[in-house]
DNA sequence: CAGTAAGCGAGACGGTACGTCGGGTCTTACC
DNA sequence: GGTAAGACCCGACGTACCGTCTCGCTTACTG
């Protein structure tokens, strides 16, 4: 009868990329309708599967945060080298473009809808800190939330260099990861 | 016109204020009118001031970068040691709050508008970073600009701390300084 | 077509029954979903035996053509004097209930579309009125179109007695003929 | 501040007027927009002046409620022997077109919206004919309510024929009066 | 008795009207 | 003369219904 949950899925997923190209072309402006007619439906086939225009923006997020997230898990940070860790880390997030930015940006807004925001991205980002803290790689006069903050804070700046096009992802993520190295690491 | 000028500038002045908060407080979901009645003002009257929501908006903008470039250049950074012009730097942002914040994020929408931000606030800021590259003290395979990205983004990372209420204002400004020249200073 | 034309009939009428009763009871505002739903059957078939909504309400205009039509020839008008013809032709009416308010509210819309309402309903009686006046026992001076369409006011303002329950069939009948009768017989 | 009641109510008016005309053109499918659009205004605004559909038409019933009450009003039924009262009566019905067709029809759905139908057009004519039987020109056996749908009814089968442009107001209101008088008159 | 073609319920879809709301323009009556 | 109140137009939002379509399933006819 109904739509096997797997094709409802693949729709949903396909608006969310029509709807996220719609949305960085035109801006936040972009209408209901405009949204559907670049995704090729209907507006009440749009309203079927996001019930308002904030769910669609959420399931944007959402889609982020699962990329953000699998990137970061393949990145295996619990089991390398601090250096090497921060190292992944940059490359994961600044790999994933401006989806990062937009994310920790309303982290307010979405970290309650979306827990796996906190669970798959930001948890495992604190733990390594946490580790390089108590293995005494890490200075342990910053709190490892601070140094989080710092270290999303130079990548979110970085991004900014990158989206001008001046620097490239791996450039980028050098630039990060020694300046922040430098910096929070002991010795 | 019969009320003086600065008359009109010191009412447009409160009603930026009023917007302000009221925007805060309600995010950027605040109507108009909600924003002309936290104002104590009828809604045409808001319009008299502000030709549209925009326009308002940027009003907003111009005054925190107002705000900020008299900061920064009572600091002084061309007759310091570096090292102390960064700490300098770090201190009058992050005393500024979100305001610096809120306009980074948005600068390629009011840069235009407002050359007094690349002017008064980026320029300053950029010279600095030249200086030390230029004197030795700051690493010269970063450039400029993109030390300039990172200490931005250093800053903005630790406003979330400090928005969190996790530390003071000097201790948060200590904070940046201390990782970035650590992280950006030569040897 | 496996299904017999003869069952496909039933399966229609059946529909029509139940689509009468539940527009009576909802009014006008009941949807095709209703509809269908209260007759048993999915909206889809509701559309395989009805294109539109349109074609549903004169399907159903013309079953209630049909049973005026039947009711008016079994009353075999032409054959007995006017006297009895008009009672006959009351009560034929009448007891068919709203039907034929419903009908001759929008005759314009549906006698376009069912001739037989023309052929089998309005030309009976107007031979009856015809037939009246040639014979001397109808007055002269109202044509019979107009007789017609007085008898018909008589009727449907009597059905509004009826409908309130205020009085029976039979009862309904009689004053109506008794009115028109005296109304509009010579001497 | 507010726009004076007077100028508030001759607008809604002359909306009612135009939306009359539209409904009368397009049918009941004239949308929202059509009809805002015929009067020159926004469908924003159609909707200041009637919440909704249904409240717009049940405004245009309220028009005609009052111009069918102040015709029979000027016609001083009470007044005036029985015959001259249902002349009168005939004449100011049918002199108000299908107004009064349109209103009776649904008049279980505006009457208890608007009760000057019932209190300014029912009951006087109520009245006259309870006056009749009372007095002995009207027939006994039939109780006014009776005679009163018969009328009803009669009033619009005549407006069918003054409809097709068979007939004038005159004629059509004698033929009326003439039926009725002898129809349900005594003796 | 098994295969097959029909009719069916369920429901997704595009389209359109409804009723609501906010933005920006304008007029009108006050102070 | 500037201000507050608010009427107005426009366009977007979210909802509901219409008419179309495609899916599996059932059922009843056929080989």
């Amino acid at each position: 009868m109904t739509k096997s949950d797997g094709a409802r899925l693949r729709t949903a997923a396909a608006i969310i990329d029509s709807a996220a190209t719609t949305l960085a072309e035109r801006g936040e402006a972009a209408s209901m309708d405009d949204i559907a007619a670049a995704a090729g439906i209907g507006r009440a086939t749009l309203y079927r599967y996001f019930p308002n225009r904030e769910e669609l923006l959420s399931a944007m997020a959402a889609a982020s945060v699962r990329e953000l997230a699998a990137r970061i898990e393949e990145a295996g940070l619990a089991s390398v080298p601090i250096d090497e860790g921060v190292a992944r880390l940059a490359r994961a997030i600044i790999g994933t473009g401006n989806k990062f930015v937009a994310l920790s940006a309303d982290s307010a807004k979405y970290s309650a809808t979306y827990p796996d925001f906190d669970a798959r991205v930001t948890e495992p980002m604190r733990a390594l800190f946490h580790r390089g803290i108590a293995n005494g790689s890490l200075r342990a006069d910053l709190p490892a939330d601070v140094q989080l903050d710092l270290f999303s804070g130079l990548i979110k700046g970085a991004l900014d260099s990158t989206a001008s096009g001046r620097r490239g992802v791996e450039e980028t993520a050098a630039a990060v990861t020694s300046v922040f190295l430098r910096g929070a690491r002991t010795t």
